[in-house]
DNA sequence: GAGTGGTCTAGACCACAGC
DNA sequence: CTGTGGTCTAGACCACTCA
């Protein structure tokens, strides 16, 4: 008598639970409803909050749920396609790009751009902060490195830093001949800073993504852009408008 | 008296307590070393085991640690860049590609694809099974979606399923011409199938890349590949063959 | 078998939003 | 203030790997 487990465990519970929400989700629940606390669906599932946790997580993270503490959990809405390189490279503050510049200062990078710039470790660049939102809510936060090679006709340091001073340094951008670019994407998560600007919490995940400016053979440029992981797909090429209705959990064939 | 905690928490322990490994692996560890175990590490710290492992998990998502069930954790080499999507466009299956055809099935595709691929929702399409690995490791998996009206010399389905069909479809594809790619890349977690071939966990964090290839206008087959987000950073154009040694928890300037 | 990470529990308290 | 999600604890047991 007394079998090891009702269901010999051939799962966890956390996901098994997962799969059902995600089906109540398909069918039960529209955009912006808000699910009952989770404290109520964890008594009501049979199952103690942090397992219940467990799976609300994986949710959050396939983007189909959105947590605030203090208010509630919400059914996510489709994520939104957001257009990270295209098919004509243009320079960062062309006149059709999505970022406002917030802030401009000079410094020396981190380590790795200044690898990348093939600057000193210690020659400060000028470091441009600029935000990314869509409609209302942010999406991605940057940190656009240029050396000060690449801007030689920029007036002298006399403009204060901010927003003016970021704006001058991509005008003068634009005038490099801009030959293409690459880019690399890789999960990370949001540092103090960024989580909240990107209004998250510490650690939520978010996409890195690195791009590399080339002019006449070597590197102009580098940007480092933090982009919420919950809320976006990023897309290359044509994609941009294209709505994708799946789960983000791969189902096979 | 009895303040209500030593630190007046500014931040979450956890937190904290990724910092503090987080240099630690910086300064003190080298690749394929291994960590003391969870219980030992929590005591150290004076924190629960499960406060202990939400840093690990942090530590994990960005690539620093790997986590084995019953061996342990290790210091995890940098990430592998993998190129997925270049500036000449390729059809899949071409000389040069690093994936590897293991079976094909004739089978309606799931509602998303089918919409991509504009074919009816219950028409069958020839479903390719790829996988990729790099040195000795599975990064990724893909289904390819090929409508028979791409490939339309293919022979009678009398070849049995299997990777010979996988072939033949591909080298069908071959024929048409190829007039671009649009690619985009979101969040996701491995569903039990992919988690088995990727080696990881039900519920692993992977990047989804979903292709839509064109020929005359209309899409002439949609690749939906799924890659180790731990292990891989994902490279578009020559960005290939760059070592990035950032931490991928972004620092501000 | 011993030792590892993975899952799960039942509680407690905290930080935050909104009334 | 109440109610929400976020953090943390101290334990237990399970699944897995390897000697």
């Amino acid at each position: 008598m007394g079998t090891t487990q009702l269901e010999s465990v051939p799962e966890p519970k956390y996901w098994q639970l997962r799969t059902v929400l995600t089906e109540a989700l398909d069918s039960e629940f529209s955009v912006g409803e808000i699910l009952p606390n989770e404290r109520d669906l964890a008594a009501r599932f049979g199952v103690a909050r942090a397992t219940l946790r467990q799976a609300l997580e994986q949710l959050e993270l396939e983007g189909r749920l959105q947590r605030r503490r203090g208010v509630g959990t919400t059914v996510a809405p489709p994520r939104v396609g957001v257009a990270v390189g295209s098919a004509q490279h243009t320079w960062p503050g062309a006149a059709d790009d999505a970022w406002q510049p917030t802030d401009c200062v000079l410094a020396p990078p981190p380590a790795a751009v200044a690898d990348l710039l093939e600057t000193g470790r210690d020659e400060p660049v000028h470091t441009v902060r600029r935000s990314r939102t869509t409609h209302i809510q942010p999406v991605a936060t940057e940190l656009l490195y240029v050396p000060r090679s690449s801007v030689p006709a920029l007036p002298a340091i006399d403009t204060p830093s901010g927003a003016a001073r970021a704006r001058a340094v991509l005008r003068e951008l634009q005038r490099l001949p801009l030959e293409g670019q690459d880019q690399s994407v890789e999960l990370g998560s949001a540092g103090a800073e960024d989580a909240r600007e990107l209004d998250r919490l510490p650690g939520a995940p978010v996409l890195l993504v690195t791009t590399r400016f080339h002019t006449a053979g070597r590197t102009a440029a580098v940007s480092m852009a933090t982009y919420r992981a919950d809320t976006c797909r990023l897309t290359f090429g044509a994609f941009g408008g294209v709505e994708i209705h799946h789960d983000p959990q791969r189902h096979a064939s």
